[in-house]
DNA sequence: AGCACGCCGACT
DNA sequence: GTCGGCGTGCTC
């Protein structure tokens, strides 16, 4: 009478695509526990993915299950399954995909939360008198004073903020003679309470329109793409179904990009809802992930807001899934288990039977596709009257213009009469450093990386050369290594475009916003803050300056080169660059200011640019898919890269040969290559990929038969590969 | 991946 | 004579 099954299938974390059989305990096991299992010659955590009565393996194989470590399934079955889909839909192991759901602390077989350690007065120390020593020993009063204020004690954190460096002999002293005690204390949940405090504003008609879709639907699937120009109030959106579904008593999972730079949309969650809202990102250390994975897991937290890895939060009451600037590329993994969380999410959603909500003013053309095909539901924010209206755009030829410093004579004169009018301006230009290239006058030699076919970028603020690929870096050569001639720097970047404007607005501060000028802690924050007080008037930056923040002031949008993103080989990179384009020309501006977007281009011509500048992003997105499904590219048909790389230059393309032989034949299955990557060499490394393409209905068939077999070639143990399914950078 | 086993070079 | 190089095989 088999009344519990007796084989428990177990992830666990190796590069082996299956999971292994254990014999289960006397009283059975629940899938989605951890359990402590012999493995090879030692012992490992793994997770139970599912039980069964019979195993492929002779019993006589099967090694028991050593401890069942939660009494409560740490994954839920809709977790289970999701997971399962993914490791097959990927082709990943499942012990990695287990692996990527699960805390570090958890994974590791831990289950208390760690402590930290703080000081507390004995009951001597609270009898005695901090003014009696205060003269003889000063520390020792001010680390009394500081207890007495603490009186269910301080961590180190306080007491360094209340006494400075040095406090910890101070401490020290005291203890030893009876006066304060160390306490292990919980650590702090990265939980912030909503305060509700403040009002929700009037929905104009649109808003309320697509509430109200999903508000109807909040018991089923439902995809909805709420697609709006910034400012047309998706936040607004977002809160007014997360009170509904807070309401129901549910809980809501908000996925963000980059929580650094969403500081915005967090608090206004913070003040408008009345719940725990739990923050994961990659920021948290062990324990405070857990601590934050813990609330959302036994339902104390009412909102969950975290970036790509939190798709797999478990929640104990799912109500409604978000997804905030769904075509940001950061959803997609780009290491190890490589994974679109804004996929998933939709999944996970469906699981549920929850409704899921991707925003964004710029939706990715997989998105508009689906809603082509009515998988999701389009719900259309225009702009509010009141608000920002987007600002006109316009083609500037950079080889007619009159350039200076790498600004063209009608970007600078719209600058002075933006400044001169007491606006602010932004300029954006996705190089980092000062010029992209150290060039030799005389001969035309470069400096190269010498780990990467790439160049080095002058960093003259450093007086160094810099890597963007690898991190090397070095003093610049001072002459010419091949001709003795003079070096100098060729093309732009930030630090470049700040001293060309240095010099043509002598008056004005600059605010530089990139990876370089913001490393040190708050020194965003500081910067933001400025601009937002007006005390910055010019404005250059990154990528960075693309994301969460708005500049009301800014009138006057320039976008120093556009042309980066219009001479990719990938055919996502001018999906790209329109993105870019909208989202920093939606940076800026207010309706009583009529905002304005000059693009630096080289080609002027280009069609998709000016549908773009011309008719907006929607018609771009509709250009834009009628060439790719010209072109067979995704969303029209589905890829897959396999990518190698090895020290030695011969090993990857014999493997991705090897990978290709081994495919044969396919009907409807295009097999692309090897080539060498884009960059051939990086950090020392060569490297290759093999692209496979092919209807969605034909590639997962053949690669659930291809896959499987890739670990099997002959050298793949001497190379690093790694299959991506659905990549986001091809070339 | 980790880990052990196993067969060939320069060292106490 | 052995310490150790990384090739090969295995993990329920």
């Amino acid at each position: 009478m088999p009344a519990v099954a007796g084989i428990a299938r177990v992830a666990i974390r190796t590069p082996l695509y299956h999971l292994f059989d254990y014999l289960a305990p006397a009283g059975g096991v629940t899938p989605g526990t951890r359990v402590r299992v012999p493995f090879g010659r030692g012992e490992t955590i793994g997770l139970v993915v599912e039980t069964a009565d019979s195993s492929t393996l002779e019993r006589s194989r099967l090694k028991p299950v050593r401890e069942v470590l939660d009494d409560r399934p740490v994954l839920d079955t809709i977790l289970l399954r999701l997971l399962t889909w993914a490791a097959d839909y990927y082709h990943q192991p499942p012990g990695e995909v287990f692996a990527a759901a699960l805390p570090r602390l958890l994974r590791a077989g831990r289950q208390q939360l760690a402590t930290v350690t703080a000081w507390r007065l004995t009951a001597e120390g609270r009898r005695a008198d901090p003014d009696a020593r205060r003269k003889r020993a000063p520390r020792q009063a001010a680390a009394l004073d500081c207890l007495a204020q603490h009186t269910d004690g301080a961590d180190a954190e306080t007491i360094e903020s209340a006494m400075g460096d040095g406090w910890r002999p101070v401490m020290r002293r005291l203890e030893s003679n009876g006066l304060v005690t160390r306490i292990e204390q919980r650590r702090p949940e990265p939980v912030v309470t909503g305060e509700a405090g403040v009002a929700g504003f009037e929905l104009s008609q649109s808003q309320r329109d697509a509430v109200d879709a999903v508000a109807t639907r909040l018991d089923e699937f439902g995809a909805f793409l709420l697609d709006g120009v910034t400012g047309s109030g998706k936040t607004e959106v977002y809160l007014q179904l997360a009170q509904r579904v807070l309401a129901a008593g549910k809980q809501v999972l908000v996925l963000v990009p980059e929580i650094g730079l969403t500081p915005q949309l967090v608090g206004r969650f913070r003040r408008r809802l009345d719940t725990s809202i739990v923050l994961l990102h990659s920021g948290l250390g062990d324990s405070e992930r857990l601590s934050g994975w813990r609330a959302a897991h036994e339902g104390r937290a009412g909102v969950i807001v975290g970036t790509r890895s939190a798709v797999f939060t478990p929640l104990t009451q799912p109500g409604l899934v978000i997804v905030d600037e769904e075509h940001d590329t950061s959803y997609k993994q780009q290491e190890g288990f490589r994974y679109s969380a804004r996929d998933l999410a939709v999944l996970r959603a469906r699981l549920h039977g929850i409704p899921l909500l991707l925003g964004s003013a710029t939706p990715s053309l997989e998105s508009l596709h689906n809603v082509d095909r009515g998988r999701y539901e389009r719900l259309e924010l225009p702009a509010r009257p009141g608000a920002a209206t987007l600002p006109a755009m316009e083609l500037l030829d950079m080889r007619r213009e009159p350039v200076d410093g790498g600004l063209s004579g009608t970007l600078v004169n719209a600058m002075r009469e933006h400044l001169a009018d007491g606006r602010q301006v932004l300029l954006f230009l996705n190089r980092r450093g000062f010029a992209p290239a150290w060039f030799c006058g005389g001969c035309g030699w470069i400096a190269p990386c010498r780990r990467c076919d790439a160049r080095m970028t002058l960093h003259q603020h450093a007086g160094r050369l810099r890597c963007h690929h690898c991190g090397a870096e070095r003093q610049p050569e001072a002459d010419c290594t091949e001709c003795s001639g003079e070096m100098m720097p060729v093309g732009m970047g930030t630090e470049r475009i700040e001293e060309t404007i240095t010099r043509l607005f002598p008056g004005d501060s600059i605010a530089r916003i990139d990876r370089d000028s913001t490393r040190r802690r708050g020194s965003l924050e500081n910067l933001l803050a400025e601009i937002q007080r007006g005390e910055r008037r010019i404005l250059i930056g990154t990528q960075m300056l693309t994301k969460g923040h708005h500049f009301p002031d800014v009138t006057l949008v320039g976008i120093v080169d556009a042309d980066q993103g219009l001479f990719g080989t990938d055919p996502r990179s001018s999906e790209r660059l329109a993105q870019l384009v909208i989202q920093v020309a939606g940076r800026a501006g207010r309706a009583d200011r009529a905002g304005r977007v000059l693009i630096q281009t080289q080609c002027p011509q280009h069609p998709l640019l000016n549908i773009l500048v011309r008719d907006g992003y929607a018609e771009f997105a509709s250009a834009a898919l009628q060439e790719r499904e010209a072109a067979g590219w995704p969303p029209y048909t589905a890829l897959a890269l396999l990518r190698a790389e090895a020290a030695d230059e011969s090993l990857p393309v014999k493997f991705l040969e090897r990978a290709r032989r081994l495919a044969g034949q396919v009907d409807e299955v295009a097999i692309l290559g090897p080539v060498a990557a884009p960059m051939p060499r990086r950090a020392g490394r060569y490297r290759a990929q093999l692209l496979v393409q092919g209807p969605r209905s034909a590639l997962r068939p053949f690669l659930s038969g291809w896959a499987p077999q890739l670990a099997e070639i002959d050298g793949a143990r001497r190379v690093r590969w790694s299959l991506d399914i659905d990549p986001v950078d091809l070339f």
